[in-house]
DNA sequence: ACCCAAACCTGCGATTTCGCAGATATTTTT
DNA sequence: AAAAATATCTGCGAAATCGCAGGTTTGGGT
């Protein structure tokens, strides 16, 4: 992400002093004042939004050199919350000193640019994906998702995630019981294996054919 | 959108050339390959995506000021189509042209930045929206989405959409179906009125009232 | 003014989803 | 290691959604 800037690296690399998060931690809250951006430098993130009635959604799930909480800049307070999955490293930026960085390296802020745009894309092939699957379908679509972020290699076949029921309904919006339902069913098919709470995707390209009818539904 | 950028005002303002496409026109289609980014200098357009079965879905509205394709760059082909709602004068931009203008002018590309991070975070607000609500929420989101595209000042309370019920449906995914039970439930109690095809949101503070209860659902 | 095609409305049965509830399994605490 | 708390699985009836079918209205052309 940052090797796009230059002598602002330095400033910016106070990066090796940030806190290390642990894993359920909150980077920042709901409705909490926006101060600044946020690098995660190490680790897996989700980032959530609440509903009145105390439901609560994945909106977006993030990595190493993804930025958090910049959208809110301008705005008060923050529309949503980051979590951490893992462990995780994150640099804190006050608005200045990125407005800064902004305007003095335009080919940081173009590439700043250009991770919002494909992130876009993702939300509205996600946003198509919920509106029109059935059950099955999100739950695979979910599992393909949290497998992408999850991935080092996007070639391998095979990952193990470790989230809960609870968690993967979440962010494909639908309930903890429908979950374990279709995880069952996806286990008799032999397409999953589970691990006591763990769940081992055996072949991820075959449940990728599952719901391939969707055009780009895998194009994470 | 261009105010921020320069001399390059006068390089881009071949727009005053740029053609009017009528009601109804693909500005460019899916599929078809990437050549550089369109800006929409008037006029309402949707952004469309379709499944393998054929169902089409909607995946954002935009109006003026606004830029399509340009996340497609560095792909060869468009994963998106885009298609007029009204007649609409729409500006192309080549590849080339447009990534020298983002190196030259920071101001620009920090502004497009915020555009996409702003839309990204109206994604997912409609994700989770789509997610969560019923059918009666989906259709009711669907029209406040479609008024503030639509509506020239945020604050008026009344506007006529003139879509059939087969693009509301498809914005929201679900069928034609659906949104006129919809549309007749709401009709019943006052909340919109129909004049021939056209839908007049009588009210619309108190349809954001219906779903207020899923914070941030109206913050378009 | 008439006709035709397309869009719209609404009833109804089939299907899917929902969500509680009880059984089982896993993790944490004592 | 036992007990308590939490998470998961699965059955089942209730509710919502789906999608066809048939009747009605609308728009455009002749």
């Amino acid at each position: 992400m940052k090797n796009c800037s230059d002598a602002w690296l330095e400033k910016l690399s106070l990066a090796k002093n940030s806190p290390i998060y642990p894993k359920g931690q909150f980077i920042f809250m709901e409705g909490s004042l926006v101060m600044g951006a946020y690098f995660i430098l190490k680790g897996k993130v989700k980032v959530i939004s609440s509903s009145l009635d105390g439901k609560e959604h994945t909106v977006r799930l993030a990595r190493e050199g993804h930025m958090l909480g910049h959208t809110a800049i301008g705005m008060e307070k923050y529309s949503i919350g980051a979590v951490t999955l893992t462990d995780s490293q994150v640099c804190f930026i006050d608005n200045q000193t990125l407005q800064a960085a902004f305007m003095e390296n335009p080919k940081f802020t173009f590439e700043v640019m250009r991770f919002y745009s494909r992130e876009l894309r993702k939300s509205e092939i996600r946003t198509k994906c919920l509106a029109l699957m059935n059950n099955e379908e999100k739950v695979i679509l979910g599992l393909l998702y949290i497998a992408d972020n999850y991935l080092p290699d996007p070639n391998d076949n095979q990952v193990e995630i470790n989230l809960s029921r609870q968690e993967i309904a979440q962010i494909i919006g639908t309930n903890s019981e429908q979950v374990s339902r279709v995880l069952s069913s996806l286990k008799k098919d032999g397409l999953i294996e589970t691990h006591e709470r763990a769940i081992l995707l055996c072949d991820i390209r075959k449940l990728k054919e599952v719901i391939s009818h969707y055009a780009f539904a895998t194009q994470y």
